[in-house]
DNA sequence: ATCTATTAATAATG
DNA sequence: TCATTATTAATAGAT
């Protein structure tokens, strides 16, 4: 498109490859986007450089959330069966996939723990997509973390103020104890002053 | 780039909208295609048109070869962690609590499978499915039951200590009033007096 | 679909 | 990497 017409082949030169790709790489990505707005379309690009770092775009949604429609799209066309009466073989197949698919159940938590999506192959993925209740379950753990965090803090507390009471009480004996023997005046040894160290926390959120 | 400059936003003639749209993905699946020869880059490419339709392209191999690369780099480059804080560390364990609770899970439908899946009929073999769906939820409810319970628990013996403080300090000032003491430092600066304020506060939600 | 007047992208260059 | 510019490529609107 510019002072010299391109020839469709690979670039020899490394530097003019290097940039081609970021100028190329960069219009893509543009026409892409712009794809997308002027025509209301969900668009997904991951690019590999030669080198193999990676680049992406998707427009709605996260690239995830796009492999997973592809996915489902994918499994959902090849779908041409005439026959409504299941026959025993077709039961028998039935259980197999089932038992499959409790198995991906399996893998598919495990992925979203973090051992990463490397182990599970794309058949798998795919069944797991008709799992997808299961992303709950992350939201769930995430849930319950903040609940043990609370339940932690509160017990924090609990103690902070446990400990206060038991000086408190000791103060009360301590005065009662001073004021049977002699009433001095202003030599009281208030430990309530340990209190500034006792009490100086603040809720940490 | 033609007769008009155009507006970066949804095209909202239907008619307009779909031949551009036509137009726009050849072009854009034109230049992925250059863009993969010129610069020997991997390129994949998923397109949902606003009704549905999908359109993809993939320069090396399948679109599922592709998708599997790009979830195995995904995999691959958030893994950099240096430090753990003890959030991070909680975190950890409680992930690792609940493997442990889908492994029993699965331990159990094995169990079940044991038995011979010849044995069970397509039906049962999709109720159970479902229960293991529904078990699993019952099993989170009553752990996060047991949770919420603590935390009230733990609200309420909070409360009460707080009162106990409060009126473990109003006995002090109340006997040092008794016995007339006149305070070298004068008013007494109880620090205890702003338990109120350090505790009337509340570390959740 | 096909045709062009225009705009947009970009190769070469600094 | 960033800016400029001469050219080519893409495409909006019309048929």
């Amino acid at each position: 498109m510019a002072r010299g017409k391109v020839q469709l082949r690979r670039i020899d030169n490394p530097v003019h490859r290097q940039v081609t790709f970021c100028k190329r790489r960069a219009g893509l990505l543009k026409k892409a986007r712009e794809l997308s707005v002027l025509c209301d379309a969900d668009i997904g690009i991951i690019v590999f450089s030669s080198h193999g770092k990676m680049y992406e775009l998707s427009t709605n949604g996260t690239m995830q959330d796009m492999i997973q429609r592809y996915l489902t799209t994918c499994a959902e066309s090849p779908v041409q069966s005439g026959d409504t009466n299941p026959t025993e073989q077709e039961n028998v197949n039935e259980i197999s996939t089932l038992k499959q698919e409790i198995d991906i159940l399996h893998k598919g938590l495990r992925y979203m723990f973090g051992e990463g999506p490397g182990l599970m192959t794309l058949d798998e993925l795919q069944a797991l997509e008709r799992n997808l209740e299961i992303w709950m379950y992350h939201i769930r753990s995430a849930k319950m973390q903040i609940m043990f965090q609370e339940i932690q803090q509160l017990k924090h507390k609990e103690g902070i103020l446990t400990a206060a009471n038991e000086i408190l009480q000791d103060k009360i004996i301590e005065q009662n104890r001073a004021f049977d023997v002699s009433p001095a005046i202003g030599e009281f040894p208030y430990p309530l002053t340990i209190q500034n160290g006792i009490f100086n926390f603040s809720c940490l959120n």
